[in-house]
DNA sequence: TGCTTTGCGTCACTCTATGACATAAAGAGC
DNA sequence: GCTCTTTATGTCATAGAGTGACGCAAAGCA
């Protein structure tokens, strides 16, 4: 399940210069205009180089600073797989191992919910296919979170904590793309809360 | 959860022409020289215009018949949407969904496994993470199976639908994931198996 | 004023995928 | 045999995602 990729996710965001020429654009100025125009016309509609010139950069700027055209929609959130980690490890130890997962994913997606961009990005996840991948960067992340954490547990075996990884993942993934679907008074961690509510009767 | 590319699968595969000029190489013939490259080096390291000229064609005659390289992986394999939707029919009303979903998964794969090529192709999906994305043609379309029977049960809303296909989907992904990682001697349907009793316990 | 460090533009290139157009090769009807 | 139609393929051009190489720009530092 390892591999080199896994760091990719790390390459993403501003870099800290203190020495050399200092950044054009920051990423937040290179992400807002990217969601702004996924949004508007569709994220396969509109490509980096069109975003590029929108910033006022090349598009070789763009995929210096994002390995891939995904890593834009998902931007700070893919850092979210070290707030995974710990919250799992804070849940109660007694509690049956979906039950944890739930714990987790769901207080997870409630902090990371204070970022404004963050229900922007979903949306757009949730509504372009090729970003639900399982090789998209955080959806990578999280499955690896979820297996170490549970292979690491007493009698728990690799098969088994890989279904448990998968399977914990995806029905975070089908919460979110459900609660796209509904009005925007709902919050997407009530969405992935009823979702893991269904997997568990 | 439907769109427009759901009837792309119909497109790949050898066209049954009866007054036109006849195709030039088999899709078996095409697929056997890609399986080959592919497990030898890779699927990433090979590209399409190299298997096309080892097979004697040009590399815009393989995209006509297959709408996407990794639609070559799969092969026959694409139709067994058809098989899994039977499948689910025809399991016991009585078992719990997740029940039926286990044992029309297990036997879907088990009826497909007299394809000798299918193992081969099981194997270069597990090594390659971008094959296993969800939106790959035999994984998206084994979860709107899943999804399409789960929706039409009484009592099962929308939500529970997309987590039951989504975990049920992925489950299925992780025991073949696993089985790659496995000793020859096993076939994929046990691990398959044993990946939905993790699931189920 | 150099020197080093770091970000960016430019150019060239690979690979997947698609549209347009010409051509090849079969069958059907005469 | 000769057209006409049908279907598959080759060729060419193009778009878009990435990537490597090279040089320049702009900052801090000695």
């Amino acid at each position: 399940m390892t591999n080199a990729r896994t760091t990719r996710a790390a390459d993403a965001g501003t870099p800290q210069a203190t020495r050399g020429r200092p950044i054009v654009v920051t990423a937040e100025h290179i992400e807002a205009v990217a969601l702004r125009l996924w949004s508007e016309r569709g994220f396969h509609e509109v490509s980096v180089a069109e975003v590029a010139a929108e910033v006022g950069v090349t598009a070789r700027t763009i995929f210096r600073r994002y390995p891939t055209k995904a890593d834009i929609v998902w931007g700070p959130l893919t850092a979210s797989f070290q707030i995974l980690t710990e919250a799992l490890e804070q849940t109660s130890p007694r509690a049956p191992l979906l039950g944890r997962a739930r714990t987790a994913l769901v207080g997870m997606i409630r902090d990371g919910d204070t970022d404004p961009t963050a229900r922007h990005r979903i949306r757009i996840v949730g509504r372009t296919p090729e970003l639900q991948s399982s090789t998209s960067a955080p959806f990578l992340l999280w499955r690896q979170s979820l297996y170490d954490f549970a292979v690491a547990q007493p009698g728990v075996d690799d098969l088994r904590a890989q279904v448990f990884a998968w399977s914990a993942q995806s029905t975070a993934l089908a919460g979110l793309i459900w609660w796209v679907t509904q009005d925007p008074g709902t919050a997407p961690w009530q969405a992935v809360d009823e979702a893991f509510a269904h997997l568990m009767d």
